[in-house]
DNA sequence: ATAATTCTGTTGCTATGGCAACGCAGCAAT
DNA sequence: ATTGCTGCGTTGCCATAGCAACAGAATTAT
């Protein structure tokens, strides 16, 4: 690993795009990040970024590259839990927990660059209280608020018994409205997502389309019968 | 409903004991609640205390009483979702999601009194910067961490799908090292929290003892072969 | 183009777990 | 004591969904 001071990240885009930042930039990004004393650092693949077990002080934001945090069972089994790609936040939640231990390992995927931000810096704020460490806060705040959300959506799938109403439930949220859609995943991961069998989700997917509640191809969907999709999904 | 300034509840023990007001004691928790704006209120049984769809701006710390956080679907069937007793804090979660509409509607069990804490005057914080302020800041992102992470060990449990390992891992996380455990649920609401049909929770739960994994009465378990049953849990 | 590989759909078999219905124990009200 | 109520255990039935195995698209590499 190779860390470095922040800098030459000021032209990168992902920070414009990330929430975390949201509402920051220019000079007060600048001074933030100084303030912050947020560091870059280089991983080479396969370079460990967090290890099990250990307390996080710090979130990674993802500049370049991608990672993956995988958990090792009690027989030694190591399962991949996710995959995070430029612009992703790591160990946000983590850092914010108190006496929080990490329950999974943080590894580079692929040659990766991250931007390490501390959480004694992000919540201690800097003597002179300025705007944009505030705002940081909140964004921060609502990026955690946000990841419970999306946990709590998922929840809400898997506590549908019924596989059609699993699928509907989801396919509805997916839908947002829109009458078509592409769903961005492969059926296989589809099928991880809502914990059922892949040729089962398969089979219940045919039925309904033979049964005009919707249509689809591969990852795209048009839902025909919303009414009858939400009586399903209960 | 009937508001009133802070001041008595200064007396109010749930404060000092509560995860939210942690390390912020005496005269700096008098300060800062004057700081934050914070208002008690009153609700009647069947009071409403949020409406579903509308925007959280303060979230509630329940000083005595109950609030029952409710869903209503498309069909206009009411679901509870979560009952809320002294201490718990309701709408933290919301209030700090952005563009955040609630799902639910919080409705007052019986007789309540709660303590209201806007979102802007915790996160824009006192003029003076002072350290309450800042702790304050640090347990709220502690609170909704945690919430976090109680969600996802629940999905951990629901994303087993064999009932047996369902259980397994459920027990295990509940016994936290002890042999002999008390839930403090009936068998129906860890039915409902394992999402899984009550009497096949039993026949399980009876198979199980059977075998010699475990053994019980009632919500008092205690486990017996804890090897066998983390190879179960996966 | 051909081959290789990955992704998706299909189908038969079968265990699992949901459902309903009932019995029993504990507890409170009358 | 009787009645009612609630919580838990038990059991038979059977639909659902997991599993395995194969087949055919679609995509990528050669």
């Amino acid at each position: 690993m190779h860390k470095m001071k922040c800098g030459f990240i000021m032209e990168n885009e992902i920070l414009s795009s990330c929430g975390l930042f949201a509402g920051i930039k220019g000079r007060d990004l600048e001074k933030l990040l100084g303030c912050l004393g947020a560091e870059t650092a280089h991983y080479d693949k396969n370079a460990i970024l967090f290890r099990a077990g250990q307390p996080v002080q710090a979130c990674a934001l993802v500049l370049s590259g991608a990672v993956r945090a995988e958990a090792v069972n009690a027989a030694g089994q190591h399962t991949l839990m996710a995959w995070h790609g430029p612009g992703a936040l790591v160990g946000d939640v983590l850092m914010s927990t108190p006496g929080g231990l990490s329950p999974v390992y943080v590894i580079a995927a692929e040659a990766t660059t991250v931007l390490f931000l501390p959480f004694r810096q992000i919540m201690g704020g800097c003597p002179e209280c300025c705007p944009a460490h505030a705002r940081l806060r909140e964004n921060l705040i609502g990026e955690i608020a946000q990841k419970y959300w999306a946990q709590r959506r998922r929840l809400a799938y898997l506590s549908v018994s019924s596989l059609r109403g699993r699928i509907a439930m989801y396919l509805l949220d997916e839908a947002k409205g829109s009458a078509t859609f592409s769903l961005g995943i492969s059926r296989e991961n589809m099928a991880d997502y809502l914990c059922v069998n892949r040729s089962a989700l398969s089979r219940e997917l045919a039925r309904m389309k033979q049964e005009g509640l919707l249509d689809y191809y591969r990852d795209t969907f048009r839902l025909l019968d919303t009414e009858a999709l939400t009586r399903w999904a209960q």
